[in-house]
DNA sequence: TGATAACATTGATATAAGTCAATGAAAATC
DNA sequence: GATTTTCATTGACTTATATCAATGTTATCA
């Protein structure tokens, strides 16, 4: 599974990484069974994830314990909680496993040995930083000019993968709206 | 103007940066009116910007060619349209003085030389890619879990300098409701 | 200073999406 | 394979926000 990982970052930064094997090695892989909790509100997020295969459901829950989908994160992307992870304080973030998922992840000493010591390191992180930014951008983007049908279009067109691999309960947490209403969406279109 | 940015980015790196002066001296400062255009859709981005001092605002047009508001801009912040600035493709972002604003800004040239030759410019511009995702999340978050009365208590609590210094045209777009929404949200709490 | 334009408020009405409740369909579990 | 649980759909009704239109208020500028 550090395979995927190593394509991944050679894709970012081209062919010639100078300690690239040293900062593979300081990843550990971990499977996660559907359902399973990687990461609850109140702890500290102890690593960076990267997701070799799978799908996580990254939520918080709101003062009437209702479940937000922030992000539905699938393989070959990243998750981490920098406020959390970098000041050691304790996450609002939770996250699930929405399939059975491979990461591979690094703790704090390590990333932040990485930083200082691998030259390229902060490179390649600020192109992922760099990717989350668009992504996070657009979403925002779709909040402020789509409305509920709108939202669940784009989603189509850009995404269609996670209709069909994610429930239709987070699909709607994820759009912001009701499942009932994503119902309703789904058969007017 | 100068002295701005360097105060703003030895409080994210500590003391001793090695190369800091190199590349203070990379930047350009530009002053712009109120209302003046920095960044007009189809165009190139051609700087990242960092505020000095007064207001941005970053809009986008809909097909109805109504303004939606991405982000509001203080001082001691950054603006960079990485998308189109690294790609060098033709922005689909505006980005319009508020106020009398000075900006220090570097080009792409400039900042990609700096990314290889200073070692922790790319650390530098990661934290600052941090605080920029971390907001970026705020933001997603209240629009999935908040409704408009509390989408606008949240910025009376976090930021209520941008209520004194900014239309309420512009932050009902930014807040993503209608200017007659937000004048009777601001009269029944 | 007065004229013009931009901004802000208020009212009446329409519409999108939420809520509550019931039922049907599909998965998970024993 | 039957049973329980979770997930998805549909209906009737409510509520938040948008829309359209009118009027008041503050800036801008010749």
């Amino acid at each position: 599974m550090i395979s995927v990982l190593r394509e991944h970052i050679l894709n970012r930064v081209g062919d010639n990484v100078d300690g690239l094997e040293t900062v593979l090695a300081h990843f550990l892989v971990e499977t996660f069974q559907k359902n399973e909790i990687l990461q609850e509100e109140g702890t500290v997020c102890k690593y960076v994830y990267f997701i070799a295969s799978g799908c996580l459901q990254h939520f918080i829950y709101t003062p009437d314990a209702e479940e937000v989908t922030n992000e539905i994160l699938i393989e070959h992307t990243w998750y981490a909680d920098i406020q959390s992870f970098s000041n050691q304080t304790p996450t609002k973030e939770n996250i699930r496993a929405l399939e059975e998922t491979v990461v591979c992840k690094i703790t704090l000493e390590h990333f932040q040995k990485m930083m200082v010591t691998v030259p390229q390191f902060p490179i390649v992180y600020s192109r992922i930083l760099e990717e989350i930014v668009q992504q996070s951008k657009h979403r925002v983007e779709n909040f402020l000019s789509l409305d509920a049908k709108e939202r669940f279009k784009w989603l189509q067109q850009h995404r269609p993968d996670l209709l069909k691999r994610v429930s239709n309960k987070v699909i709607a947490s994820y759009l912001g709206i009701r499942e009932e209403t994503l119902s309703r969406l789904k058969h007017k279109i």
